[in-house]
DNA sequence: ACTAATTGGGACTGTATAGGTACTATTTAG
DNA sequence: CTAAATAGTACCTATACAGTCCCAATTAGT
């Protein structure tokens, strides 16, 4: 895999919407419209959001969801850990018996460098950034659509 | 998530493994041991290490395998990648309808652009690096040891 | 005060996939 | 000819992902 998961791909798209118009409250159902995405799910995802504390929230008719903070603030990388905890390649597996493999502890030092470069990599990027029509970092050289 | 595999895990062991000594043919059972991984585990990885071209293999009594290239000209990627298939983060959801979220594919193209940053990441790290106690890039601050 | 709209927080379920197992065929050294 | 090892395939199982449902708490409007 090292694919990131649907709901995440999800509140991406949620939290885009919202730093769109940093200012407005949408209701969950608004932003279900919106995306196309079932409502229940949306809902979901806006309540993880919330205890993530990316979200404020009013409550009663008439309420709805707003970012916590400016779009240039919230980064993908606390989108992603939102929404599927903290940003690890390897969780230290605790195998029984501790680390018995010879040099495994320093090959997963060396994990976790890696995991590093990817948790950077993530916290490079705003919302801000993902609200644009286009990164400026974006060659704009047809990388994404490939051929059939 | 956003976390390897275990398989993928105990495939970069294996790699790991072979690259500190290139030139020597391991039986399956001998890597078992040697990581105290489960053999059949093992040989399943080993298969599909072999498949993606990263090993070689010998036949028949005192048979084994062995690292197809230097392991400076493998990369974490090419390990990654034949376990779990190429990395990327997003494919492209083929939702009913086509992309009729607003502009859910320029968000999708940025998806793309951090979907590189990673790959390159990985990319950037050979087995014979990984072979090393330790990265030289490594601070060797308690950066993973987390107190609970 | 009442009603409708909306968030808050669970619990529950089906399904996909990761992870692991088993069996058989093929090859080769001795 | 036998033993040791890889090659390939098919299968099982537990986990967790994705999605749904329900009910309590809160608030605006009438």
């Amino acid at each position: 895999m090292l694919r990131i998961s649907k709901l995440t791909d999800y509140a991406t798209l949620l939290m885009t919407r919202l730093a769109r118009e940093p200012g407005r409250c949408f209701s969950a159902t608004q932003l279900a419209d919106a995306l196309g995405v079932p409502l229940p799910t949306v809902a979901k995802l806006l309540k993880r959001l919330l205890q993530a504390e990316l979200l404020v929230s009013v409550r009663g008719t008439g309420g709805g969801y707003m970012l916590a903070h400016a779009p240039r603030a919230i980064s993908v990388a606390d989108v992603v850990s939102a929404i599927e905890g903290p940003v690890a390649l390897t969780e230290c597996v605790h195998v029984p018996g501790g680390c018995v493999l010879e040099a495994a502890c320093a090959t997963r030092a060396n994990w976790h460098v890696i995991s590093r470069a990817v948790r950077t990599a993530l916290e490079g990027v705003s919302l801000a950034d993902m609200a644009l029509p286009r990164l400026r970092t974006v060659p704009l050289q047809r990388m994404a659509v490939k051929e059939k």
